[in-house]
DNA sequence: ATCATTTCGGAATAGGCTTTCCAACGTAGA
DNA sequence: TCTACGTTGGAAAGCCTATTCCGAAATGAT
């Protein structure tokens, strides 16, 4: 039978006097504090805790003890499978630490991640993990740099997801080398004419897949004509659009249209597909990232995969680990090219 | 030029001493106090905060306040788009109300759920929202209930979402109405034999969705065969392998699937598929919840449509509504039948 | 010009917890 | 039996901020 306290939750103060122990013993009996305490006081205490639903006030510990126990994480948007993937390993990395996870989204705009920083460094997180790519562009990110180095000077961590242009640790996928060798699978299984859709200019993840594909190719003497590369937002939306584009371009003798994210891939298929060249039989797709679903679309869609869940986590282990206390480190993970059926093997002389 | 504090985060204090005013003023100017301070002042204090690139402790305002600015957030699986849906609804309400989410997932464990909520309820968030149906039956959640109640006792809020047993607050989907009228609208296209996918059996809101649209072909004098009833997990992969188990019982003569959620419809579609009856030639399949994905898998997924993200900003405004205070409310969310590919209209005769 | 009000800065207290410091106790060694 | 030392409980200080309570100054009215 829980008690009926009507108002203010029990604190330590009550714990002790219910347990008729002083403040310091309860509070050193109820956390793994370095002093021991006898058992009789112990059991007593953890007692009254009991019969009062007493719960440690996390604030109150993080004040006292200078330090919190949470990470903060800023997506730019969590119902993308790209972002609520790696938060998935973000929150089992943290649990794993006994950390909470709070979550802010930054829905893409520079100015809204500026004030979430702003925001979330008051919380005094030990960690603020940021994913979502950056622009380039040498002053736009000024002002981030200096909250973010305000919270390292003050002992917080950061780390970057996908990022290494800014001054911190981070955990960045090779882009460039996967869809390089993206390019060459591709090429080997016949394809010759390709269109390519990337992510608004400036994007770096955009801008090292498409210049890794291109390099890819150039290796084989193939080059995408310009007029067969359009942009878009990185969203499912954007690749619909970008293909649109693409089709009223004209690309008929465009074998494959390879998309920067296999979000933007996905929406290209379905744009191609009420265009009248539906994959895999008029037209192929290859994608990026390897989200969940790129299994069960129709055709499955050849991409390259990230391990998704394994960044986020290990963010979290980078910026937890001593090693990042002294200086700014970069952990790069692999990406492995996965073909399936939106890249069909091209029948010679096609 | 940021400073190079070091070490500690500059306080209040330091503020107030820096700007010549007093800890009262350096508060009062900083956040939106009842009382107003002289401009001058403020000025001052402003200018040596950002000089100081102050960011106030929200833990010890927490503290100090006696109330937290959080809300806390739990889920199955953040990678689930269902859930990743309704967490980016949650997230954008809690954010118009100033309000930050810390997240965590239960993994489907009750045991894990409940360690969660004790962990959460230690920060004295403003609200606990609970996602993930619960499993029927009386006992199994007595210790939930006793933990989330000494937390409402203490005028925390709690929502539960899509969930209706427990005495609490609740945003609930009509999902018996909802596979019922899917049902009739399934009927109306020519379809008369059905097979079904459930979840795991217990699980209110499959069982809600099952019975629904039991009832909606019994309008019809039409019953599902219990061998075309087979159950898995509420995942992808549950999907998967409970199509792969009606196709060995047998399902020659079955003209639509109905799998009682859409990552589950995904899976089932690839499972039959791999199993000679793609959708939509071969056999229909139709799902629940509209997740974005049903758009773009093919064939497009016909569907329930259940606006997630509105039922996670819901959650919120329900919590911090007034009414919601004296008394446990439910506000219901109105669903809608989304018929696409996955169900062509069946053709006379067939 | 005087008195009643209002305005606003500052000192002090509160809020829940951790941790340092002190004192009392018990044990061991001589 | 006496001293030295390690244990362990408790009192109190400290963490950072909000807010109450005072008092002084400024304002307005008569």
């Amino acid at each position: 039978m829980p008690e009926r306290p009507k108002t203010a939750p029990a604190t330590l103060h009550d714990v002790a006097r219910e347990a008729g122990v002083s403040l310091a013993t309860a509070s050193r009996s109820l956390n793994g504090s370095a002093r021991k305490v006898n058992d009789d006081y112990r059991q007593r205490v953890h007692e009254a805790a009991a019969r009062l639903d007493y719960s440690p006030n996390l604030s109150a510990q993080a004040v006292a003890k200078g330090a919190s126990s949470t990470v903060a994480l800023l997506v730019s948007n969590i119902a993308d499978p790209y972002f609520s993937s790696i938060a998935a390993g973000v929150i089992r990395g943290a649990e794993a630490q006994g950390l909470i996870v709070t979550m802010a989204v930054t829905e893409r705009s520079s100015a809204r991640e500026l004030q979430l920083v702003r925001t979330l460094r008051g919380q005094r997180p030990r960690v603020i993990i940021l994913t979502g790519s950056r622009f380039e562009g040498p002053r736009s990110q000024d002002a981030l740099v200096a909250e973010l180095t305000a919270f390292t000077n003050t002992g917080g961590r950061v780390v970057l997801i996908s990022q290494r242009e800014l001054p911190f640790s981070a955990v960045v996928v090779d882009n460039y080398a996967g869809a390089r060798r993206l390019a060459n699978v591709l090429f080997e299984q016949g394809y010759r004419r390709f269109a390519a859709i990337g992510g608004d200019r400036g994007l770096m993840t955009s801008g090292d897949r498409l210049s890794g594909f291109a390099d890819g190719l150039a290796e084989h003497g193939i080059a995408i004509h310009p007029d067969h590369i359009t942009r878009g937002e990185f969203t499912r939306d954007g690749g619909f659009a970008a293909a649109q584009e693409l089709l009223t371009k004209g690309i008929e003798a465009v074998q494959l249209v390879f998309a920067v994210s296999d979000v933007m891939a996905v929406g290209a298929m379905s744009a191609l597909r009420e265009g009248g060249r539906s994959a895999p039989d008029s037209i192929a797709v290859a994608g990026f990232d390897d989200i969940p679903m790129a299994r069960d679309v129709t055709p499955a869609l050849t991409t390259v995969n990230i391990p998704l869940e394994e960044v986020g986590m290990r963010a979290v282990e980078l910026a937890l680990s001593s090693t990042a206390t002294t200086s700014d480190s970069v952990v790069t993970v692999g990406t492995r090219v996965i073909v399936r059926a939106s890249t069909p093997l091209v029948r010679a002389g096609d």
